[in-house]
RNA sequence: GCGCCGGUGGUAGAGCGGUCAAUUACGACGCGCUGUAGACGCGUUGCCUUCGGGCUACGGGGGUUCGAAUCCCUCCCGGCGCA
């Protein structure tokens, strides 16, 4: 069994972005890649070999979600994360960090960690969301489903992905929101901080490698505080989490600001970012892994990534389209089925539709990753 | 032929004298979604509009009433029962 590893081959002269190769006990992971997101032990609407087929590395499943059900105990059972869903590939597991926004704040507000319109909304220092009690210790959830009460800190977090045993786990960290004041963030950020080392104290083993993350909003300053401090503590990789500004220039620009922070010799992950524009800006600013709900989300909501934008396949226009979703696509999905056969199975809120349209953005996502890769290679990113 | 029940917007199906252009669901159309609570959420869905409102509508016709999808008469259509 390899242990965790991170070799560069190639650095870019253009920019920071680097091709390289992360390897762990479960396999390689060839970077820039593009980690799909499995947050209850699958990518929805697929099965394990159905995803592997489809080019994906390594996924990413969920700490929060899955201690709820079935829980960590019963994964372990089972023989960790990886033979009870019998993926034999890496694997991540996210720490919960995000749920402490998207269950809080982010339900409380009816947003998203990204924000592209202004909500005239703010958190004040020392606010708290409706269904999520944030303490110095950790987190106090209450279950959106069913109400079961969950507390989640640095140790219980480490405890359960340990239990799980995923190749890469996060320290437990708050995911900040982007209407946030600078003097919550502040605060928030001092908390991500000491939890981050409560973390890499309350690790019992070095079977899984352990990423530290970076927050700090859109401000430059807390961005580079945090990327100094975490980067200094002796983590196996790096991650940066919560909002990067509202467009892609700023994104580009503090990732970047960041990346020149944290040990280059460490892996670095995005975490939650990775709409098809964004892959550039990613590799460009030196991240070498990140995961985003986008290929498989939509794909449920009947849209399709292609090289021409996305297609809204509700859309009545493409039942009359005989051509495939992406004629410059490889997939199994382009070469097999017509817009038309699976416009008409989306409108008819038919799964095999939705399926068809998250095999074929998984396999666009996981190529343009791919095509990111070649031009690293190749000098041209 | 007699008796009973029923005919409402794209569909199903509420309403049963004013607050009804008509609840609701589905459909249709549009918008949103970036470490997934969510095969989801939001909006529009008779016609016209200077956005104040105006017009035409609840099988057809006629009546009662200040006022009818709602009550009465009649015709047409459907279901059930008896001949």
């Amino acid at each position: 069994m390899t242990s965790f590893g991170f070799k560069i081959l190639k650095r870019s002269k253009k920019s920071r972005a680097r091709l390289g190769v992360i390897s762990t006990p479960h396999g390689e992971i060839e970077t820039p890649a593009f980690v799909p997101v499995a947050t209850n032990a699958t990518v929805r609407m697929l099965d394990s070999t159905e995803i592997a087929a489809l080019g994906s590395q390594v996924l990413i499943c969920n700490t929060y979600h899955l201690h709820l059900a079935p829980g960590g105990k019963l994964i372990k059972k089972a023989g960790g994360l990886h033979a009870f869903m019998h993926w034999n590939k890496p694997l991540m597991t996210d720490s919960g960090g995000f749920q402490v926004y998207s269950l809080g704040f982010g339900t409380d507000h009816g947003i998203g960690k990204v924000l592209k319109t202004p909500t005239g909304k703010t958190i004040e220092r020392d606010a708290q969301p409706v269904n999520v009690r944030i303490t110095d210790e950790g987190v106090h959830f209450r279950s959106p489903i069913d109400g079961t009460a969950l507390f989640l800190g640095p140790k219980e977090s480490i405890r359960i992905q340990e239990a799980l045993g995923a190749d890469i786990i996060f320290a437990f960290d708050e995911c900040p929101s982007p209407v946030a004041t600078k003097a919550y963030m502040r605060e928030s950020l001092e908390k991500t901080h000491r939890w981050a080392k409560q973390c890499l104290e309350a690790r019992r083993s070095k079977l899984s490698a352990l990423y530290g993350i970076v927050q700090g909003g859109k401000h430059r300053d807390l961005r580079e505080e945090s990327a100094r401090l975490i980067g200094a503590l002796p983590f196996e990789g790096f991650a940066v989490g919560g909002e990067y500004g509202y467009d892609k220039p700023t994104m580009g620009k503090l990732m970047g600001w960041v990346s020149d922070i944290l040990p280059e010799e460490k892996p670095r992950h995005a975490l939650g970012i990775g709409h098809p524009e964004d892959f550039a800006a990613l590799a460009k600013s030196g991240m070498d892994t990140f995961d985003c709900i986008a290929p498989t989300h939509y794909a449920r909501r009947g849209v399709a990534f292609t090289s021409r934008g996305r297609l809204d396949m509700r859309a009545k226009r493409h039942l009359t389209e005989h051509k495939a979703l992406d004629q410059t696509c490889a997939c199994d999905v382009c070469g097999t089925y017509s817009r038309s056969y699976i416009s008409h199975l989306v409108r008819k809120n038919e799964l095999t539709g939705l399926k068809l349209l998250t095999m074929h953005n998984l396999h666009y996502f996981n190529a343009l990753a791919a095509h990111l890769r070649a031009k690293i290679k190749n000098g041209q990113l």
